[in-house]
RNA sequence: GGGCAGAUAGCUCAGCCGGUUAGAGCGCUACGCUCACAUCGUAGAGGCCGGGGGUUCGAGUCCCUCUCUGCCCA
């Protein structure tokens, strides 16, 4: 073995293995407990980033811990089809390429171009999930736009197109007009933008004078079809009934009154457009107002804007604010921060239009899917999620699901041109379901990506067939993914999941934070600061990636990406390389399976290291089974480089070199092997190269260490043997900090006397070689206190007295100040517990457990006070 | 405007059901290449746990409040 890990050697080799052997794959097994996860499918636009590594990576570690506890565990991989993303990615590199638009190649050479794309990225991105490690199921990898998938979303659109859930509707929709689509409105960020407040004067038609109006947007006052204050307003109460003229385009509009009118803004009265203002729209709708569209799909005015049609909307707004002070009809200008609606893939302010779609009624769909989260079948991890949930869920509306894209599912619709007659069909149909006739058009457009998504969960488990995956599988385990597609998604996947499976889609909801730069920005292309992942997994290797982006992060939490981190999980690999390849030096001529572990004679570090080993792998899976798996690779860090490389390998080297006999030699080996390979076996969710590297050069049984048992607890826990080993540990430090203090060289063989009382002084008697060996002794004395040995350095820990007999090295006055410190902090600790022991609540109240501790504490303190003033005396006299 | 999260060592973060002498990594200081590891070891310095109030025998942890930072929704 090579003195330091190179995860290149490795990493290829085992992905290999397990895939060529099936270990990622299962078949049904009914009569093993199910777990299933559905990975959140990744865009087929792009690369792998740092958020999907850390995604996959948390699912990967919950999986790989699954299928050792033996259940049946299936992940399924796959992709999204992404529509507007994909399309306007694939219609750039046609216009770089090619200098073409998606309208020179049309439709079907559009597609066929796009499935082209699909196949190249699809593949790309699934294969970067593999150099992570991540153990999917490939033999269920699924596309939302594969056939299996299209036919579930044909069969849930007409299943609720035929219930009446699914209609066609002309409403107010957010368009953007760089994208050339609608989009729903979880899909328009609002961002807070400096803006100004234009006031203008609308002439009130009878000459009697003027109204001042206050709007953000001037340019839609060409499509104004009333002006409107609130019903309660005591100011324009002479005004409701009356009409005004609009200028610029000389339009009599009526003042209508409608409470949606806030008092308080600008000057209280308003200009209504329904053509350009979902607001407006509603109040347009309750006042029958008409609507006049004078900007179109390309942001640009249309023919209705008079003298300005053809300007785009801003130029337009310039020249109106320009027009109307030439007017003299403009009071005044404001500035105004605002939130303004912009595209959420391309950011480019979206235009509210009227326009006819297909939209999915939610009222009733949303109410099983709001209950199964409060009554908690349906569980948030961190909990506080629930709560952006349901507040979503609550206050929802109907999703607009029509898109003006080629690219994605083609909505299941036909219309007649014979009879007018509009029918949704799972298949292509032959004609008019109502006339016959074949002179049929399918609607145009596609569906919204997240109408797929939202079926994920069962129809990769092959929904709408009967399989027997869907039977076995669903609901599946829990959804990982970000907080940031919780409406997007995870709430879409609910509902579908409670109407067409009757159940919900999975049992928990998994959500972690974000992934940032070293400074804590949001890692994104256009600042530039992404961390490539495979970079980082060439540079580091994949299992140091993967620990730096768990460890220590507590559920729900963002995590910043600092490079300096994963070198330090990279060195921690190294580190569990070198213990191991310690081991395994000392094991060539060890066969555990050949020996009852219940008949070796145990030494107290064995005993000790066992008892921590057990409570490590208690802790770690008590952690996974509360997804904090931040915490459990943290105690599992601890475990490996603290207990058992800087102290366990240490206390047993004089074993394994031989020099004790070959009997606890033997026993080393044993103890040493059970534990690292226990150790491997916990660590393998995290850390699954480098764990089957070492595991399949250790004495071990099975193919390989992902379907190895996880341990489980063995009755080897051992509070006595943790507390010897305590005091021990605590002596040796102590020599060794004495020594440090007065610079005695390392290398120096040097004397000790430790006074104890005879209980204790039997339990460091076991421990002689050991202290010897670890604080750099020729010669230890134990003995029962009762003299001050002459010219020694001193000190005392946990009631045990220490002489370092270094006369040369003694100052005595350096001696007593030490001495003293040591008594100081002994006797506050002492005041304190003895402060507790006597105050009555405390006796009474505190846990019995608490009160015994404290008790012990006191003790401890109360020999460490004696003994430390009974050292100060003599020193002093 | 409403909601949520965060504020703990110089930096980045843990701290589970309230009881620890408040931890880790990086950085820093001193010493050390001792036959697993210098991607290392040993020892060490460094903290009014954001401010104020409260509950409790006991608060970094629970409640209220204020300040600052970030996010979401309107």
């Amino acid at each position: 073995m090579k003195k330091t890990y190179d995860p290149k050697e490795v990493e290829q080799k085992w992905y290999t293995y397990w895939e060529e052997n099936g270990f990622f794959h299962a078949e049904v097994d009914e009569s093993k407990e199910p777990f299933c996860v559905v990975i959140p499918p990744p865009n087929i636009t792009g690369q792998l980033h740092m958020g999907h590594a850390l995604d996959n990576t948390y699912q990967d570690i919950l999986v790989r811990w699954k299928r050792m506890q033996g259940c049946n565990t299936v992940w399924i991989p796959g992709t999204d089809h992404a529509g507007i993303a994909t399309q306007a990615r694939v219609e750039d590199h046609i216009r770089e390429t090619e200098g073409k638009t998606r309208h020179d190649l049309g439709r079907e050479e559009f597609l066929r171009r796009t499935w082209a794309w699909k196949e190249e990225y699809g593949r790309t991105i699934l294969n970067q999930l593999k150099r992570l490690g991540a153990s999917l199921d490939w033999d269920r990898e699924r596309f939302t736009m594969d056939e299996g998938c299209s036919r579930a979303v044909r069969e849930v659109f007409v299943r609720l197109f035929e219930k009446g859930w699914i209609y066609q509707g002309h409403y107010s929709v957010n368009w953007c007009p760089v994208c050339s689509t609608t989009l729903s409105d979880i899909e328009v960020e609002h961002e807070e933008t400096a803006g100004k407040l234009w006031h203008i004067r609308y002439p009130i038609a009878d000459g009697s004078g003027y109204v001042e109006i206050a709007t953000t947007r001037p340019e839609t006052m060409l499509g104004d079809t009333a002006v409107a204050v609130n019903p309660g307003d005591e100011r324009y109460q002479h005004l409701i009934g009356r009409t005004v003229i609009v200028p610029l385009v000389d339009r009599e509009v009526p003042v209508i009154a409608d409470e949606y009118v806030d008092m308080e803004f600008g000057t209280g009265v308003v200009k209504i457009t329904p053509a350009h203002d979902p607001n407006d729209f509603e109040i347009g709708q309750r006042h029958n107002l008409p609507q006049v569209q004078v900007i179109g799909r390309d942001a640009a005015m249309t023919a209705e804007a008079g003298k300005y049609a053809g300007l785009d909307r801003y130029e337009a707004r310039r020249r109106i604010v320009e027009d109307l002070q030439q007017l003299g009809l403009l009071v005044k200008v404001e500035d105004h921060q605002h939130a303004v609606g912009q595209c959420y893939r391309c950011s480019t302010v979206v235009e509210p239009l009227v326009s006819k779609q297909w939209f999915v009624k939610m009222d009733e769909l949303v109410k099983p899917a709001i209950a199964a989260v409060e009554n908690g079948e349906i569980r948030f991890i961190p909990e506080r999620f629930s709560k952006h949930y349901l507040h979503w869920m609550r206050n929802i509306r109907d999703w607009c699901i029509s898109r003006q894209l080629w690219w994605g599912h083609r909505i299941p619709v036909w219309y007649c041109d014979e009879c007018g007659e509009v029918f949704a069909s799972v298949d292509e149909p032959a004609g008019c379901v109502k006339c016959g006739s074949e002179a049929i058009k399918q609607d145009p457009d596609v569906l919204d990506t997240w109408f797929s998504s939202a079926l994920w969960p069962f129809s990769t488990l092959g929904w709408p067939e009967k399989t027997k995956e869907l039977q076995h599988f669903y609901p599946t385990s829990v959804l990982v993914t970000g907080f940031d597609i919780i409406f997007f998604w995870v709430a879409r996947m609910i509902v579908m999941g409670y109407e067409f499976m009757h159940d919900r889609p999975f049992k928990d909801v998994f959500i972690h934070g974000l992934v940032r730069d070293a400074q804590g920005r949001k890692m994104s292309k256009s600042l530039g600061n992404g961390v490539d992942p495979l970079e980082a997994i060439e540079q580091y290797g994949a299992d140091a990636l993967r620990f730096n982006l768990v460890i220590g992060v507590a559920p729900g939490n963002d995590m910043r990406y600092i490079p300096e981190k994963v070198e330090a999980y990279r060195n921690f690999a190294n580190k569990i390389w070198n213990a191991s390849r310690f081991a395994l030096m000392n094991l060539e001529d060890f066969d555990p399976y050949q020996e009852n572990m219940g008949s070796l004679a145990f030494t107290t570090a064995d005993y000790w290291i066992l008892s921590r080993c057990e409570f490590t792998a208690k802790e770690v899976t008590r952690f996974l089974e509360r997804y904090d798996v931040g915490e459990a690779a943290r105690v599992l860090y601890d475990f490996i480089w603290s207990e058992l490389c800087d102290w366990y390998i240490e206390l047993i080297k004089p074993r394994l070199y031989g020099k004790q006999g070959e009997e606890t030699r033997y026993v080393a080996q044993y103890v040493l092997w059970y534990v690292l390979k226990g150790t491997l076996e916990l660590l393998h969710p995290f850390m699954p190269f480098i764990t089957e590297e070492i595991w399949q050069n250790l004495p071990h049984e099975g193919q390989t260490i992902m379907l190895a048992p996880w341990p489980q607890p063995a009755g080897l826990s051992s509070p006595k043997h943790e507390r010897i080993m305590n005091t021990v540990m605590a002596v040796i430090t102590e020599i060794r900090a004495m020594r440090s203090e007065k610079s005695v060289p390392p290398g120096r063989k040097i004397a000790a006397i430790l006074q104890a009382d005879p209980e204790d002084l039997e339990l460091l008697s076991q421990a002689e070689g050991d202290i010897m060996n670890l604080a750099g002794l020729e010669r230890l004395t134990l003995e029962e206190p009762g003299r001050t040995p002459e010219k020694c350095l001193s000190a005392v820990v946990e009631g045990i007295n220490i002489f370092l007999p270094l006369a040369e090295m003694v100052d005595v006055a350096e001696e007593i100040a030490r001495i003293q410190k040591e008594l100081e902090q002994a006797r506050r600790e002492l005041q304190r517990a003895e402060k507790n022991l006597r105050n009555e609540g405390f006796i009474s109240k505190a846990p019995q457990d608490v009160v015994d501790r404290e008790k012990e504490k006191a003790e401890l303190y109360q020999a460490q006070v004696a003994r430390l003033e009974a050292l100060l005396q003599e020193l002093q006299n």
